[in-house]
DNA sequence: AACTGATGCAACCGCTCATGC
DNA sequence: AGCATGAGCGGTTGCATCAGT
């Protein structure tokens, strides 16, 4: 049994600009497409151990994956491995933890910058921003970003506003000073040529033009025909360039040219 | 020293995606 | 085309540790 459907919510977008002004842009209406599906547990959680593993669990798991592979079934993997635990969680257990390459310890200021600039084009992607980072996983990011980086970001910026009259980067510290320099555009790119750089922003005109640049977490899907558009679409949409001249075309406001290759949507805001 | 609230992070949960039949 | 199954993802939770009182 499988069934979807839309719907429209009243939701708040928190927007940041490149002067580190927070905005909230209220009555947005975030489209999202709904599954119903039926979900089958992977396995037995009264049959299964579960909490923190033991340095024996740790060891049983790696010497297994050492000598026999993961086998390509997690499913079945804590039963060859002789473990009395979910294939789910053996397979977190050796993809956050046990991993060879797996690199611990903190953060680097350039790790801090690869995170910024793909969390804004891409959003809370964990599993494609850690892919840029060698030896980070998705689970290493999310907790970075939610415990330390997102609250150093809001901090810093709330440092800006109260200490500078304009706009200019003045900051009581040093530290905020560098964390803000490393909030100007720079030139990191993720994505190749081939692969096209991904932005997920369509400005939207009532907010205003001044959100468009810099860390505008703030769109919306403007014109008439914008329930069509979205309804031909799914979620999780990747629109390639004659998508995006098509809606052009729709949407004459909308400039394709600023948004080279593909972009991503998951919520999409529509402006009834 | 004892308590309490905050913090960090490993692990879990529920879901979607991809694939094969 | 529809279903079943396993992999993978992002949000959330639980708990150990830390810091402050």
């Amino acid at each position: 049994m499988l069934s979807s459907h839309f719907r429209f919510e009243e939701a708040t977008s928190l927007s940041l600009i490149s002067s580190g002004t927070l905005i909230f842009a209220k009555n947005f209406f975030i489209f999202t497409k709904l599954k119903i599906n039926c979900y089958t547990p992977c396995c037995d959680k009264t049959k299964v151990k579960r909490g923190p593993w033991s340095p024996e669990e740790d060891t049983t798991l790696k010497n297994y994956v050492e000598k026999n592979g993961t086998g390509g079934n997690w499913i079945t993997f804590p039963q060859k491995a002789g473990l009395k635990r979910c294939g789910k969680s053996c397979r977190l257990r050796w993809l956050n933890y046990l991993r060879p390459d797996i690199k611990h310890g903190g953060f680097t200021h350039e790790e801090d910058s690869i995170i910024l600039t793909l969390y804004h084009n891409i959003g809370s992607r964990w599993s494609i921003i850690a892919s840029h980072l060698p030896g980070r996983t998705d689970n290493d990011v999310k907790n970075y970003w939610n415990t330390k980086l997102k609250k150093k970001l809001l901090t810093s910026s709330t440092t800006s506003l109260t200490s500078s009259n304009n706009n200019n980067f003045r900051t009581t510290s040093a530290e905020d000073s560098d964390f803000y320099n490393m909030l100007m555009p720079y030139n990191y790119n993720p994505f190749s040529v081939d692969q096209e750089m991904m932005v997920n922003q369509i400005p939207n005109p009532e907010i205003g033009d001044e959100l468009i640049n810099g860390f505008n977490f703030g769109f919306g899907l403007i014109s008439q025909e914008a329930d069509d558009v979205v309804s031909s679409t799914t979620e999780r949409l990747l629109f390639n360039r004659d998508d995006l001249i098509e809606f052009q075309e729709i949407n004459p406001i909308f400039d394709y040219s600023k948004y080279s290759g593909l972009m991503a949507l998951d919520n999409i805001s529509y402006v009834p």
